[in-house]
DNA sequence: TTGTAAGCGTTATCAA
DNA sequence: TTGATAACGCTTACAA
């Protein structure tokens, strides 16, 4: 391996002089420069990461946390991530499972965007605490190191049901998604804010995963005690495939006997038979953002919490319901 | 932030104390080792990866390279080498993008495994020449330093060629990937070794690119020379699912008039209607297999190169063919 | 069993 | 404009 030391012998200079030629400082000539470069060149020099870094005190590396690699979720939020990073001198890395938390408290990388719930808040707090940057997207968190870029759950959550409601469903099944889910937890408090309000409906809760077998359970369920017509919001897209799959198997036909909306508007759902409704939001800009949000933090810039903003998509998989005659507005 | 410099102090004894106790030697006694390590926890230390995988020359992280994040065949392909990699003490990360490259040359990781395209072959060969340890899964190369992990690209498309002329199908389209990749070469060479054999077939070659919009474009060239109904191998699935949306546009109806077969089996295949034939692989044992291979180089073992083993999907976007009546054996 | 000290490859301070 | 030199935090001979 070579380093600026061999390089330095080879050129007859210091080290320090080489370093700065590398580094590209106007305190050496651009003569001994060209020549140092030319030699580091010719000699096939690589800096060696560990020791700017060592030395440096950071590494100019981004770490993303994902609870697994399979979400469908992931493919724009990390795009989005990686181009702001990139423009901006950093790195990205992608990061999951409890082993590769270390990342962060062993300084291998200077901030880290978490969207996984392996990471215990109090965990976060305490890195947070040893002056390391966090930026959230799954959970609400207090603390001068950590930022927050959250989904407007609350807005999503409300489009859907109001779109149920405007319909003319009269029964609704909500399945939601696994107890400590801050996302499902924001979803249920618009969904029982509706509940207030609107009383002529008949409301039942089904506890979900966020996951395909959530939905398959819940169908199971609803499946089992269907008399009529009833429409279910599932807390994400993933449950509302899953319950799909297992209403396939019976005689009953979503967009006329099960009415389904889901939540997050994830690529597959576009190739459903009918087309699932379900809230929509740019994972693109929630990554550019949650990188703009981690750099602001690390170079010290004043950072405000963010929201995301999200609409409602329409689809056959929501027919009309038999009191759509009188529409809740 | 704490050192071993500040335990060593605290406890009254030299650094090398501290690390020797650390790390679990068994040169100190139980009675000090215990006590620094109380110490050390009672600090909160944690140990700074910089200055460990700068004097031990190595980092116990494995890189992942991906051309993009928005892969559907990813998942499981992560999943099955983070497994493999946690299991053997190692760390993964997954990195895309020109930027990210430097991270094996600058030694931030032990070993990568390449699925991107957008590392030449000349580029991992000079890594390998400088002795970094690398495990392609998208091309052939040859070096000590590098082994294969490769899908059984030829048995899948003789599989798929094979399936749409047992299905009595005489007029077949050959929807390729874009003009370089690896993948797409392997999979037309078992296709030309079958038109060499079958002769009373007429065969259509068009240029895909591996993406959906690859298979848009080759819809809108065979809707347009549509007379009777043809048959449709796209060389992966998501071209089959670009061509599928561009056909629904139209009158013609997958499995009767269009009959497609696509490769790799991704999720959402299953969604589709009719369902997709294609061809399937283990993407956790391909990743798997990948890591093991990547460490076993790292440590010196002998490795072979590898290859995945690959089986057909029947689907009903193969309907029968006019001549099925003959079938080829 | 513990301590001393060298060194991993950089950057950066201070003198020359 | 350049050079000596001291860190950065850790591991590991070798000495005591």
């Amino acid at each position: 391996m070579v380093s600026i030391k061999d390089i330095a012998k080879k050129a007859g200079v210091s080290i320090s002089t080489v370093s700065y030629a590398l580094n590209g400082s106007s305190k050496v000539t651009e003569e001994t420069s060209s020549r140092i470069l030319a030699i580091a060149q010719e000699m096939n020099y690589i800096p060696n990461a560990a020791a700017r870094t060592l030395k440096k005190r950071e590494s100019k590396i981004l770490g993303v946390f994902l609870t697994d690699f399979k979400g469908d979720v992931y493919g724009d939020l990390l795009d989005g991530m990686k181009e702001t990073a990139n423009s901006q001198g950093y790195d990205l890395i992608v990061c999951s499972g409890k082993q590769s938390h270390r990342m962060l408290p062993e300084r291998m990388i200077d901030g880290a965007v978490i969207l996984d719930h392996t990471f215990t808040s109090e965990e976060l707090l305490e890195y947070a605490a040893r002056s390391h940057k966090i930026v959230v997207l799954d959970r609400e968190l207090k603390h001068k190191n950590i930022n927050q870029v959250l989904l407007d759950n609350k807005a999503g959550a409300t489009l859907a049901t109001e779109y149920l409601i405007e319909r003319g469903h009269k029964k609704i099944y909500i399945v939601t998604g696994p107890a400590g889910s801050f996302d499902s937890i924001q979803r249920m408090k618009a969904v029982k804010q509706i509940q207030d309000r609107v009383h002529d409906i008949e409301w039942i809760e089904i506890e979900g995963n966020f996951k395909k077998s959530g939905g398959e359970k819940a169908a199971d369920q609803i499946i089992q005690q269907y008399t009529e017509p009833a429409a279910v919001f599932c807390l994400n897209d993933e449950m509302a495939i899953g319950l799909c799959d297992r209403i396939a198997d019976t005689s009953l036909v979503i967009g006329e006997h099960i009415h389904l909306i889901g939540f997050d508007n994830i690529e597959l759902t576009r190739y459903m038979q009918p087309r699932l409704a379900t809230i929509d939001y740019s994972k693109r800009k929630w990554g550019a953002l949650a990188a703009e949000q981690l750099i602001k933090l690390i170079s010290g810039e004043p950072v405000e919490n963010e929201r995301i903003y999200v609409s409602l998509v329409k689809g056959d998989s929501v027919g009309k319901g038999a009191h759509s005659f009188t529409p809740y507005v």
